[in-house]
RNA sequence: GGCGACGUAGCUCAGCGGUUAGAGCGGGCGCUUCAUAAGCGCUAGGCCGGAGGUUCAAUUCCUCCCGUCGCCA
């Protein structure tokens, strides 16, 4: 029974380039989850894209004094090709900037205003008579109320933490040039969110397997009430209203419209697979499933608001969980940007390869609370784990095959142990996929890498290179069961390491590929040749620890 | 300030009312030598953030406090 399964991750700001903590929570979660039920025979759409509308974007093309767009393009362009090169297999990464979302956005806008679900609020907001024209929250400054913080934004002072309205500060200034804007009257399109605070509630409740922060928190909010949200902005960089009058100088206010990019992109990757009807498959069957992974600051946006959205809408299905992870940290400090102390994924692909970060990221994951990365901890998983552990299981036994025999052949009787070690297969092909299911990803991994153990143990106790000169058929039966073994490896592994999952199906001599072999242990051809193996991963120079620390400190 | 999560061995984390608190990695010791000096076994290591309380019994439940992070005001 092929099950439909939305893979939708969230959508990075395009105002500067991926770092490892964005990826270790959101694209690498989504990227197991995805290739699991790729080759287990479901059906996936894995969508996402950039958020090319968001204020930081706008504010750093401001910084730079050129247009949003190009800001926003730059950066698109960096992040796709640096998710491609991650091997994270979007079967869309798109960005908010184009035609199909602007019209998914205006139909669900002009169905929520026909449901009568908007309605307009005129409120003040600072304008600015040199340049003509409303300030957002973060394009001025003044002294926070609470804390006399000299340089307090007008969405929140960065010393005290304080949330702040802009007709909070005193003396407030436009960032820009300095000037004093004045108070305007702005007149803006509202979201009843308050309407939909007791269906979400009865929602939420129903759902035991969310994450207990994710669940919790948004109960919280949900218990202590929604407040109606305007949904439009004094701003020219965004996807314009689609409303005649009034309007022309403002727009769609990012937070509503970049979660509509999950069922925009959708309806895309339908047109581009050139059936257009496609995306209805994941979003109106009510048997399919959708999955957000995102970082826990993004929790109310997948967990409330867009299904508030979604409920105005109707008929679509909502979210089946909001996987939101905690933070990447990095030698104790934030992976933000804005601290300025990040490992950026570009400078990482300039000099190591991808499948170590993935393994490292995962065994790593911020699933339960934040987690630290440290150079010294990937060195260590790449060179104790990949290579030692699991690289070696399988150089081992390739190796003494390779070396004793032309071909090996399946065996006529198999031992006690063999069939333990080939039930141990089975256990872990289902253990891992549990474990992915149950979104456990650290769990997940130690399961896999488990059975590169029990590999290990089951060589060293059948000593399969002593027992080849005095009895060819046990040691040519051991290897055989090995090769299971790996080949089990090769799918266990296939989520989280899916370049070296075929590369050792490559070494196998088997056809087609690992996603095509699915998810079981499969049956060997009865006379199998080995050549001579390559390692699959490379030892790091414990070096590295000591280059890359100091680069961090530049 | 309010809400939420987290705080358990050097590191990454499990556990969650009940015998001497667990795993992986790192450390130490031993075995092995087919393999990228890889592997396997054994072992050391912890007032389970702090203070109270409930209970025959608390790391596990409750309250308060401290710390970290996020959300909201």
């Amino acid at each position: 029974m092929s099950k439909k399964i939305l893979v939708a991750v969230a959508w990075p700001y395009v105002n500067g380039e991926p770092h490892l903590g964005h990826i270790a929570g959101m694209n690498v979660p989504a990227d197991i989850f995805a290739r699991y039920h790729r080759i287990v025979g479901n059906k996936v759409a894995m969508v996402s894209g950039s958020d090319m509308h968001g204020t930081p974007t706008a504010l750093k093309a401001a910084d730079e004094g050129v247009e949003p767009s190009e800001v926003a393009f730059k950066f698109h362009k960096i992040w796709k090709s640096l998710l491609e090169k991650m091997g994270f297999s979007y079967d869309l990464y798109t960005h908010t900037h184009t035609k199909n979302h602007e019209e998914v956005v205006s139909k669900i806008f002009l169905k929520l205003q026909k449901r009568g679900l908007l309605y307009e609020k005129t409120h003040k907001m600072p304008f600015s008579l040199t340049e003509n024209r409303f300030l957002p929250d973060r394009f001025v400054e003044g002294t926070c109320p609470q804390c006399s913080f000299s340089k307090a934004r007008g969405d929140q002072c960065e010393q005290c933490g304080r949330t702040l309205d802009p007709t909070d500060l005193i003396n407030i200034k436009s960032i820009r040039d300095n000037s004093t804007p004045e108070f305007r009257e702005t007149t803006h399109q509202f979201f009843k969110l308050s309407k939909y605070n007791k269906i979400l509630e009865e929602w939420i409740s129903k759902k035991d397997q969310w994450r207990i922060n994710v669940k919790n928190q948004s109960i919280g909010m949900l218990r202590e009430g929604l407040k109606d949200r305007a949904i439009t902005r004094d701003i020219e960089w965004g996807i314009p209203i689609p409303i005649k009058d009034g309007y022309k100088t403002k727009r769609i206010y990012v937070w509503f419209e970049a979660v509509i990019g999950y069922l925009s992109a959708t309806v895309e990757w339908a047109k581009i697979q050139g059936d257009e009807n496609l995306w209805e498959e994941f979003w109106l069957d009510k048997n399919a499933e959708s999955y957000y992974f995102q970082g826990k600051d993004n929790i109310p946006f997948h967990a409330i608001i867009w299904p508030a959205i979604l409920l105005g809408y109707e008929n679509h299905n909502l979210p089946t969980d909001v996987v939101a992870n905690e933070y990447l940290n990095l030698g104790g400090l934030d992976f933000s940007k804005s601290k300025g102390h990040a490992i950026w994924l570009s400078d990482y692909l300039k000099r190591y390869e991808p499948e170590p970060l993935r393994y490292y990221l995962t065994s790593i994951m911020p699933e339960t609370s934040d987690s630290e990365f440290t150079w010294a901890g990937f060195v260590a998983s790449n060179n104790n784990e990949l290579v030692a552990t699991l690289g070696n299981f399988i150089h081992r036994v390739l190796t003494i095959s390779n070396k004793n025999f032309d071909f090996l052949v399946k065996p006529k009787k198999l031992n006690q142990k063999d069939r333990e070690i080939l039930q141990a297969c089975d256990t872990t092909l289902s253990e891992v996929s549990n474990s992915i299911k149950k979104r456990k990803f650290r769990l997940a991994l130690q399961n896999a890498m488990n059975l590169a153990h029990i590999g290990n143990k089951y060589i060293d106790d059948e000593k399969p290179w002593a027992t080849v000169k005095i009895n060819k058929t046990k040691a040519s039966n051991t290897l055989w069961v090995g090769i299971n073994i790996i080949s089990t490896l090769r799918t266990v592994f296939y989520p989280f390491l899916p370049k070296s999952s075929d590369l050792i199906h490559k070494m196998l001599n088997f056809e087609d590929n690992t996603l095509s072999d699915g998810w079981k242990r499969k049956v060997l051809p009865a006379k199998l040749k080995i050549d001579k193996p390559t390692p699959l991963f490379q030892k790091l120079d414990e070096e590295i620890i000591i280059e890359e620390n100091n680069r961090l400190l530049n």
